[in-house]
RNA sequence: GCCGGAGUGGCGAAAUCGGUAUACGCACUAGACUCAAAAUCUAGCGAGGUCACACUCAUGUCGGUUCGAGUCCGACCUCCGGCACCA
């Protein structure tokens, strides 16, 4: 140990230590508890940023933490190494997308272990190693076996700057998730895996993840997902025998006021059934029409809504319900994948329906009235007293009762929903259904840079999947991207072209690749056991690892890769590899890191481009990483956005300083302290202050951590530095006692230190007379200081004292101190008295230990 | 529009249960050391009020519950985030 606090020398010597000694590795072998501490793995773009800095501090904070309490920790980390940047920096540069990304990785990897972040960098990944994808494969196949991965042709979301399919979740908002570009729809065939299928499993398994998630992570699932119960209902059409339409709806309530059945334009009993009807060209050229405005998503995303348009087919349904015929139309404002791509129209209790009627002058019956009095009054003869005449300014949307509906008048909405619908059933012309928003996740890219879909076109055998044995389907080297829309591998004969796994004769590959959320659904089960070559991972070892205790990443991904992975783990269940619902117990979504914009007040994201963006590795340079990443925990609550701001780094480094400083000049001294703790009686009443305040810090870091108020943990480390700044004992003159209150007090603030600036806090541990490492090679022990209540507590005590509520004097007190001497002290106070004399005394209310609450009247 | 979350000093923020509001840090001010600066150390730092006390006010606003409310309940305002023709 120098004298001085020189960072760049200690933090290269404990990287080295801890690479040398395998501090960090972790087996499932282990007898200890294990707990598996997990971050988003990063994209390998080049460079790391403050985003990251922050993710992994967080983790490592925690990882560290928990090592040092006793526990197996599994801590790693990999590249999520496919996707569009490698193949954009490719087309636009020319680059090797494969040699481009090994670089960034090296790179990268550089950068994370210069800040000393303590992962176990043997279990190491790469999505884009053939080791990796050829269980993207695997999974691939397993999934197309059970019937969870099909091809469809479809309306799908396409980003026309990346030129390739996007899912529902990638495009939400109508922008590309990644490059922000408007998403157009165009109709393709794609390969879909059927979460669908799982959507009310994602929705019931919340409530186990319920207390360890972020409510709006939950609700932005919840909301994706949009479980909507209702009803749906038949409508026969006339003159057409047999022919139907389906219509979904939630307020069944209302179908006696439907003037209207609304078709999507995609609805397939368009074309069906306009054959022979004089309509059908002006039908067609408006269906046209409308699917080539939807192919614009751009004002969407503007927030702009389309003006409502639609024609009238001609054909007639007829309401079940009531036996009323309505006209047939279709329009521009109903959706085909969702519900039965049909709605009664209902204008006087829709505000959509009424908007579209408006328009086109379609009738507005009013079928649902407000209860009130006069209704409950009139429910015998539910049609008295309407002005059917009078002019609704807007649609009724509210629950209420019944009217002017047949047999069905003077219910309340609730019930008819429930009665309407049974009845529809009972009948057979509908019934309770529920629907969702969640569609089937489009997981086929027209990209280069991914895993190709192991899947062969025969001319006899039709789609063929890979035999499992022929896995992987290697990607190939040297192909020309372009950019141009189409598949690149289509261009690459030597790929295209294969023998049929089942017939032996020429064959065509399917020329996708899948999407990088695939990846990501499952890597960190790949830790586990990331060199099995024989299958994606041992169900042992992830028996032993999985779940995962502790996920820590973005907001962004809240319904992209996190409702993926919910669907992936459950899947994998399905067909037997593990056997619990949820991959996540615990979730924690960190802010962003927001720098100011030059010559502005405003904070935005870091980034390059930009201009706001801060270099780690400069940082790294200045402060120190200890310094930098103690900095980032501190400065804001982890879920918080993190304003970035320099002197707050000085701060942190005059704290590691202080610190070092105490531990320089007391090491000597402390050689001679006590092993065991002194007789009670020998402490000193600043010794005892000490304790007192160093098993206090301990009690609420250690519960703290449980919390991850890593920026309350800090300042609690500041507090108990400040003490040790006040013990007014010196090395030279402490006594055996001294120098035991005060060994402790900085024993306990190096260990905690150590999940914020671990280097350095290895260096005073090590100077303070310990070898090996806080967490040591045979040494293996739980190190974290245990809190002694009694230590913590205080002896003298001052008890404020409140009159009626209001804060009048504190006295003197200990914790043992009797009631009613508390009592009486209270009442005998003179700055009390004051306020109490002349006055009579309701009644004195006592919290032991905390305060006096003294009535009066 | 619907669904979530949040409003506390100049700033980042703290306050398991309702019990001393503003811990810890940044910035700032003054002092010590220094020829000087930096670094370091010491002290001060919600607003009003006072020589100093006392006292009054203060956790977005208004009301309620309670001996007592940053915390619980109701209404409202503002900001942030998500979804968005989902029938």
């Amino acid at each position: 140990m120098d004298e001085k606090y020189f960072p760049e020398k200690i933090e290269e010597k404990w990287q080295r230590h801890w690479e040398a000694s395998g501090a960090f590795a972790a087996e499932a072998t282990d007898a200890r508890p294990k707990f598996y501490c997990l971050e988003m793995l990063p994209y390998p773009s080049g460079f790391l940023h403050m985003g990251h800095v922050r993710n992994y501090s967080i983790g490592d904070a925690l990882a560290w933490y928990k090592r040092l309490r006793g526990f197996n920790v599994l801590h790693p980390i990999g590249w999520d190494s496919f996707g569009q940047p490698a193949e954009q920096a490719a087309i636009k540069r020319g680059v090797n997308p494969r040699a481009w990304t090994e670089e960034n990785i090296v790179h990268m990897r550089g950068q994370l272990k210069r800040i000393g972040v303590s992962y176990d960098w043997r279990r190491e990944i790469a999505a884009h190693r053939p080791e990796y994808y050829r269980w993207d494969q695997w999974f691939f196949l397993k999934m197309l076996e059970q019937g969870l991965v099909y091809k469809k042709r479809s309306p799908v979301n396409w980003c026309p700057q990346e030129e390739t399919v996007l899912s529902n979740e990638q495009s939400s908002g109508g922008v590309c998730w990644r490059c922000g570009a408007g998403v157009e729809k165009r109709e393709l065939e794609q390969w879909f895996a059927r979460i669908s299928a799982y959507a009310e499993e994602l929705l019931e398994g919340m409530k186990e993840i319920e207390a360890g998630w972020p409510e709006r992570v939950l609700t932005m699932q919840r909301n994706w997902i949009g479980r909507s119960v209702g009803t749906y209902v038949d409508f026969p059409i006339k003159d057409h025998a047999g022919a139907q339409v389906r219509v979904f709806t939630t307020r069944v309530d209302t179908i006696y006021g439907a003037t209207a059945i609304v078709l999507a334009a995609e609805h397939p009993l368009i074309g069906e059934l306009l054959r022979d009807s004089s309509l059908k060209a002006d039908v067609e050229r408006f269906v046209e029409r409308v699917r080539a405005t939807r192919n614009i998503s751009a004002k969407l995303a503007a927030g702009e809504e389309e003006e409502k348009e639609g024609i009238n087919t001609g054909l007639i349904a007829i309401n079940p319900f009531s036996n009323e015929q309505v006209p047939v139309w279709v329009a521009n404002y109903v959706l085909m994948d969702y519900g039965a791509g049909a709605v009664m129209s209902v204008p006087a209790h829709d505000e959509r329906d009424f908007e579209f009627a408006q328009k086109y002058s379609l009738p507005v019956r009013r079928v649902i009235e407000r209860v009130s009095y006069e209704q409950e009054q009139i429910s015998h003869d539910p049609d008295a007293g309407l002005d059917q005449s009078a002019a609704m300014p807007h649609a009724f949307t509210d629950y209420g009762i019944l009217v002017n509906s047949g047999d069905w008048g003077g219910k309340l909405s609730e019930d008819a929903i429930t009665e309407m619908s049974r009845f529809a059933e009972e009948r057979g012309f509908g019934g309770g259904a529920v629907t969702y928003r969640l569609r089937d996740w489009g997981i086929s890219r027209q990209r280069f840079w991914g895993a190709p879909v192991p899947v062969v076109y025969c001319d006899g055998c039709g789609t063929v999947p890979v035999p499992e044995a022929d896995l992987p389907v290697l990607l190939p080297e040297n192909v020309e991207l372009t950019g141009t829309g189409q598949s690149p591998l289509a261009t690459v004969a030597e790929f295209v072209n294969t023998t049929c796994p089942k017939c032996g004769r020429a064959a065509r590959r399917d020329t996708d690749t899948l999407d990088t959320f695939v990846d990501s659904s499952w890597y960190f089960f790949r830790y586990c056991d990331p060199n099995n070559a024989d299958a994606p991972f041992d169900k042992e070892k992830i028996a032993y690892w999985t779940p995962v205790e502790q996920y820590i990443g973005g907001i962004d991904h809240a319904v992209m890769h996190l409702l993926y992975t919910r669907f992936w783990t459950k899947m994998m269940r399905d067909i037997g590899l593990l056997k619990f619902d949820e991959p996540v117990k615990r979730l924690m979504t960190q802010g962003m890191v927001t720098n100011i914009i030059e010559g502005t007040n405003e904070w935005k994201r870091m980034s390059k481009s930009r201009g706001n963006g801060v270099d780690p590795d400069d940082m790294v340079r200045i402060y120190g990483a200890d310094a930098v990443r103690l900095f980032i925990l501190f400065a804001a609550p982890p879920e918080n956005e993190l304003r970035w701001q320099e002197t707050g780094i000085d701060g942190a480094v005059r704290f590691l300083r202080r610190v070092y400083t105490f531990v320089w000049r007391w090491r000597d001294a402390l050689r001679d302290a006590p092993e065991a703790a002194p007789e009670a009686s020998s402490f000193g009443d600043a010794a005892r202050a000490l304790r007192r305040v160093t098993h206090q810090m301990i009690a609420r870091v250690t519960e703290d951590f449980e919390r991850l108020h890593l920026n309350v943990n800090v300042a609690a480390l500041m507090e108990l530095s400040n003490a040790l700044g006040e013990f007014p004992a010196t090395p030279e003159t402490a006594a055996p006692a001294d120098l035991f209150a005060a060994r402790e007090a900085l024993e306990s603030l190096v260990v905690m230190l150590a999940p914020f600036s671990p280097h350095v806090a290895e260096e005073m541990w090590e100077s303070l007379g310990h070898e090996g490492g806080l967490l040591g090679g045979d040494n293996r022990q739980a190190r974290w200081p245990v809190a002694d209540a009694e230590l913590a507590r205080k002896d003298e005590l001052e008890i404020p004292v409140q009159v009626n509520g209001k804060l009048r004097a504190r006295i003197p007190a200990t914790p043992d101190t009797p009631e009613d001497a508390l009592r009486e002290a209270a009442l005998a106070d003179e700055k009390v008295r004051v306020w109490i004399d002349g006055r009579t005394v309701v009644k004195v209310i006592i919290v032991p230990q905390r305060l006096v609450n003294i009535v009066v009247r």
